[in-house]
DNA sequence: TTGAAAGCGCTAACAA
DNA sequence: TTGTTAGCGCTTTCAA
């Protein structure tokens, strides 16, 4: 009786609780897919990731699952590798067997995917599609914040290590950092594109040198740290001589030497809020027909594509130092241990927080001398 | 007609490309989860990890889903946080859903593996329980190889770092690096259970300094870069005052300072095989009756459970260094520099060798002086 | 070589 | 409240 399992209210308790010993006995479990033959429904949700070993990705995956979970739905997952063309085939062959695909791919189009959100019902993350549900990450509000933490430490020659061209990610920073300059009255010479990778950021050590910047905002900490290694190896030191910032925050940063000062991008909180939009929007706007005419799926054009913007943070740790514009009242010699720390009222702009996280920590992450 | 998609030979090939032309119209794709219904192959494959975050996993899920989908299969992939009941619950789950699963959780116990194994095609990884499909990884052998290059650089107290109670992955390196300690007449001091984090590497530094090792293997690279950061608070240097090698390889070993030696164990190539030995069990000895008796899992007792060990390898890095007991005829002060590489003639059990996959970092991986 | 029909495990609609 | 039936999209068998 398959109503013990679909509509139990519906049915006598006595014939229920009869039927879940049977089940019980037999080791019977519903087949979920047969289920979705004639429901439409997966209860399976997939998820579309350029790069999983990238370690900006995992917590968002590990997010994701358990969010997914928790509400009995299980998660597909796919790399593409940075491949589009890989990206719109999975979303293809991913289609028939989730209930909605959350795209977290940098790479692909906006028409390509505003046409595959009339295949599957689509959440994308970290980028902005007019008319579809999205989660992105306020890396915009993040740059600022780093820019204005280091004009604050007296850096008045910038730099921005750019990542991937096309990437929406790197529009908003270059676009946030610029006006940022701007306001502080600081150059910000602006190197890339760049792969975002580690790699990426070594290879431009030399030309961040010959820009003459004493402070590097970089496109991701993968970057940063590429940089500051690169760096390293002409002579020169962070934070003493340059002054590098990353975004993401990504658990490598603390374990570094020295530990990355970075953007916190709420990446947990990304996978479970696309997880919650995807699954609202699929129970009431996006519901397809079980049974007659089909399978329709009724995409309804007064839909509420809400676009979530989550916070991002200013994470101070030890890789920015006072720049040679610094207040006469503070010492000259950017020594990592005289740097004013965010928390300090010297330097209202820059939001930074200590690092909550991070209890086991051997020193603390802002040092206020 | 489906059997232009499903025996294409069979088939007219005018008609072929009129049913292929009419499909491609229309946007037709087959629907899987349909033809599992009664093929009893979903070409999908469950991956059951105990944490995704944990970096040493990402590698693995990433190789796994792109051999995977190579032969043309998805993959779900669930996180039980480290904790055994969430993967049996799983396993059930995903049961239906999957041709097999791929489980990667060293808590579980043998027999409820055992259990689940007849539920399920099940292929285990880095644990090994009779009967079953296993890829494992050395990690006896690299505990052999890490021990030896200790020994041979001159260190005669040595102490494991030992890791969670109960995993297999622990109980061989403590076995076999108590084994080749005995065999280099040092002394080995093991220290744990410890929880396989940062964290439970800070915490084990005022204990190894107490034990009075000078050299110090760690059940995982996590443990050994928070040791460095615990010894570094005591005032221990790595490697001057203290040597530590890790397991793993993790992407962040070459990122820390100093950089670390360590155990590379190939997980992408775990990945790659597991899905192999998963797809070729399932081809021959778990083929489900299609129809007729319902759903049979053939669970052939003469299978070739194959356990396929994939070898470790030492990559010497920064963070070892000669210790007390070194030959005459070397430096007694034990910088950097000055200790021997393993690449030299002079050790000649350690096997070592300069890290291939790192072709853009700034300083070479073996520093023979 | 092709069409027709049965049925995989399940739910939804309709009767009883 | 429960039994019965049709049919989700597909493959497989059997006939044509």
């Amino acid at each position: 009786m398959s109503r013990t399992f679909s509509a139990p209210h519906l049915v006598n308790p006595e014939t229920r609780n009869r039927v879940l010993a049977c089940a019980e006995d037999l080791g019977y479990r519903p087949n979920r897919a047969a289920r979705a033959l004639i429901t439409g429904r997966t209860h399976n949700i997939g998820l579309i990731i350029a790069d999983i070993a990238n370690p900006f990705f995992p917590p968002l995956i590990k997010a994701a699952e358990s969010q997914a979970r928790q509400r009995d739905y299980h998660i597909f997952i796919a790399d593409t590798n940075e491949d589009p063309a890989a990206e719109e085939d999975l979303v293809h062959a991913l289609a028939k067997q989730v209930d909605g695909v959350l795209l977290c791919s940098p790479r692909m189009s906006n028409s390509l995917i505003e046409q595959l959100s009339r295949e599957v019902p689509l959440v994308v993350i970290n980028r902005q599609v007019t008319g579809l549900p999205a989660v992105v990450m306020d890396v915009g509000q993040g740059a600022r914040l780093a820019v204005e933490h280091l004009t604050g430490l007296g850096h008045r020659e910038l730099a921005l290590l750019g990542g991937p061209r096309g990437s929406w990610t790197n529009r908003e920073i270059r676009r946030s950092a610029t006006a940022a300059a701007r306001t502080a009255d600081a150059a910000l010479t602006v190197l890339g594109p760049n792969p975002p990778t580690e790699g990426g950021g070594i290879a431009m050590a030399e030309q961040v040198r010959r820009s003459g910047a004493t402070a590097v905002l970089a496109y991701n900490d993968l970057m940063a740290i590429g940089l500051i290694e690169g760096l390293d190896t002409l002579g020169l030191r962070v934070p003493q001589d340059v002054s590098v910032v990353g975004i993401d925050d990504i658990a490598l940063s603390r374990l570094t030497r020295p530990k990355l000062t970075t953007v916190a991008t709420p990446t947990a909180a990304a996978g479970r809020t696309a997880v919650d939009m995807l699954l609202q929007h699929d129970g009431s706007f996006f519901a397809r027909a079980g049974r007659g005419g089909g399978r329709t799926t009724t995409t309804d054009d007064r839909r509420t594509t809400a676009q979530v913007t989550l916070q991002t943070e200013l994470v101070i740790r030890d890789s920015t130092g006072v720049g040679p514009a610094a207040p006469a009242d503070r010492p000259g010699t950017a020594a990592p241990a005289d740097r004013p720390g965010a928390a300090s009222s010297a330097d209202p702009g820059s939001h930074g927080h200590a690092d909550p996280g991070d209890a086991t920590a051997a020193t603390p992450e802002v040092v206020a001398s």
